[in-house]
DNA sequence: GACCCTAAACAAG
DNA sequence: CTTGTTTAGGGTC
């Protein structure tokens, strides 16, 4: 009966874009999954209150779905004007209903609305006011429900259900007094060490729930830490558990700024790199792709494909990247995702590196670089930065820079981001010179497999070079390899990666039904963790 | 007492 | 104003 109006809710938030690239694959972020105008929606609804009995089938469509609902029907006769749901189950029927089984607040009330004949007249005027009041309070109270934050949609945050399954009870009293880093770490943790252990879990979780059904949500409860957390703010869990990961995966959106922190908490995720220059930097690509994710999901592979709207997409992402508050950071990386390409540019920056040059640089070439560029030099951090700019050089132009180091200083300032803290300055600020949205995009466009991959490349990077070597020290590596080669090398090595990601990708594919779904494709999990190192790195 | 609903105060953005 | 979080009071089972 009406119900259908239900299903056919849950469309309404499809339609949200994609002009132009095909909504096929799209796997990353949407930057508006909002939609306003709820047009599509509109129509649906029309079921003409058949429900008179709102009762029963107003909601009851679902009702096989929940057992809960068996529950509530007790005595059979409503316990609320619109049936015998409560709050929370009407909610998770809105939320289950959508095809990225989240919505945000405004799209519940629509569902709300269309769906439930009860709530059907009470939608527009004020009179919503009471039961809008109560669907967030439920929201918020009920640990069933968690939070994602949504930056792209620049509103409300994502709703969805916490795969844990938080039962309907009622979140315990958060507000923990200080959380230890126990928290930070299981976060960390899930980041970082993502691939895809299914759960790690939670150190000491408290059990909420392990609902460890849920693969891809490594959930931990353990620990939340909210004030505290401006990292969490992010997206945090209501009560106490939901994962910052879950965050991750499933909204685009997540912002990580822990990244630094991550880094020192996590010496070396996937590779040893650790030991020399190079393999930070690498690891670094890695969370980098990861906050990458946090907004395109699985954009490094699947963008390729999808390609045709790259530049959009890629811009989205930057946004996402920058959006946060501590990004800054992030930022900076993620352009470098896309550098590679640039790195002849950026040798280029590298040697003029004098402080001067660097204003220079930025006057004469900076076209109004969005947002992003302002994000990325704002964050400039002094002792971050010198990691930074030492790191970036490694990244950008680092490969450069060394070759010519090592083939022998055209000056006497080969690389001194340590001994100047200015060049440190610089290199943060020239990226995103180089990086500029109009370059980006092109670039992007031009090469779209390699931009994609570039995350993976530095991956790849890394691997390949060791091959070409034999496994040594990066650094070693890197110097060897001219810029060209270096350049080719990722060419190359990236189609053919690529097809091989692809192809694992499809693999594995755990998710992927997500991600090829037809229009908003849930970010998802695996990109990252998958793409990370599993398949096509060798080990 | 567990669950729910409703209202409302507050804080943020 | 919207979104979220919390409290509080009442009801029902």
């Amino acid at each position: 009966m009406a119900e259908a109006g239900s299903a056919a809710a849950a469309p309404d938030i499809d339609p949200d874009f994609e002009p132009q690239s095909r909504p096929r694959s799209c796997t990353w972020p949407l930057p508006r999954p909002e939609l306003p105008e709820a047009g599509g929606a509109a129509g649906a609804a029309e079921e003409g209150a058949g429900g008179a009995a709102a009762a029963a089938a107003g909601p009851g469509r679902a009702e096989g779905a929940r057992a809960g609902g068996a529950a509530a029907r007790k005595g059979g006769s409503r316990r609320n004007a619109w049936g015998n749901q409560s709050y929370a189950e009407l909610i998770s029927q809105a939320i289950e209903s959508a095809p990225e089984k989240r919505l945000t607040l405004a799209q519940i009330y629509e569902w709300m609305v269309r769906s439930v004949p009860y709530f059907k007249d009470k939608g527009d005027s004020n009179s919503s006011a009471g039961w809008k009041n109560s669907i967030r309070h439920n929201l918020s109270l009920h640990s069933k429900f968690i939070k994602v934050h949504n930056e792209a949609t620049g509103k409300s945050s994502w709703w969805m259900l916490n795969p844990e399954g938080g039962k309907s009870g009622k979140a315990p009293r958060r507000r923990a007094a200080s959380m230890d880093n126990s928290s930070k770490l299981a976060k960390v943790r899930g980041k970082a060490s993502k691939k895809k252990p299914p759960l790690q879990s939670a150190p000491e979780s408290t059990a909420d729930s392990p609902g460890s059904q849920f693969p891809k949500w490594p959930g931990s409860p353990s620990s939340r830490s909210n004030e505290d957390s401006d990292v969490w703010n992010t997206f945090r869990p209501r009560t106490s558990s939901n994962a910052s990961t879950i965050s991750a995966r499933l909204s685009p959106i997540l912002t990580e700024q822990d990244d630094l922190h991550e880094e020192e908490l996590l010496p070396s995720l996937v590779y040893s790199s650790a030991s020399s220059n190079v393999p930070p930097t690498v690891t670094e690509e890695l969370e980098l792709i990861d906050g990458l994710n946090l907004m395109s999901p699985s954009t490094s592979v699947l963008s390729t494909q999808q390609s045709a709207s790259s530049g959009q997409i890629q811009r989205d992402s930057s946004f996402s990247l920058r959006s946060p508050s501590a990004a800054g950071q992030t930022t900076t990386f993620g352009n470098s995702l896309f550098n590679p390409v640039d790195i002849s540019l950026q040798s280029s920056v590298s040697h003029f590196s004098a402080p001067q040059t660097l204003e220079a640089l930025l006057t004469p070439s900076s076209p109004p670089p969005r947002d992003v560029m302002m994000t990325q030099v704002d964050p400039v951090l002094p002792q971050t930065g010198s990691r930074m700019s030492s790191r970036t050089l490694l990244l950008l132009g680092g490969q450069a820079a060394q070759s010519k180091m090592s083939s022998g200083n055209p000056r006497g300032k080969p690389t001194e981001q340590q001994a100047e803290p200015v060049s440190a300055n610089v290199l943060p600020s020239t990226l995103p010179i180089v990086t500029s949205p109009q370059n980006t995009a092109s670039i992007t466009s031009l090469k779209a497999p390699v931009s994609a991959t570039t995350a993976q490349s530095v991956q790849l990077g890394s691997p390949l070079l060791l091959s070409s070597a034999s496994p040594a020290p990066l650094g070693l590596n890197q110097d060897r390899l001219p810029i060209d080669l270096d350049i080719d090398m990722y060419m190359e090595n990236l189609e053919c990666d690529m097809d091989y990601i692809i192809n694992s990708e499809l693999m594995d594919g755990e998710g992927l039904d997500f991600n090829f779904e037809p229009m908003l494709s849930t970010p998802s999990y695996p990109s990252t963790s998958q793409a990370s190192n599993h398949t096509w790195v060798p080990s």
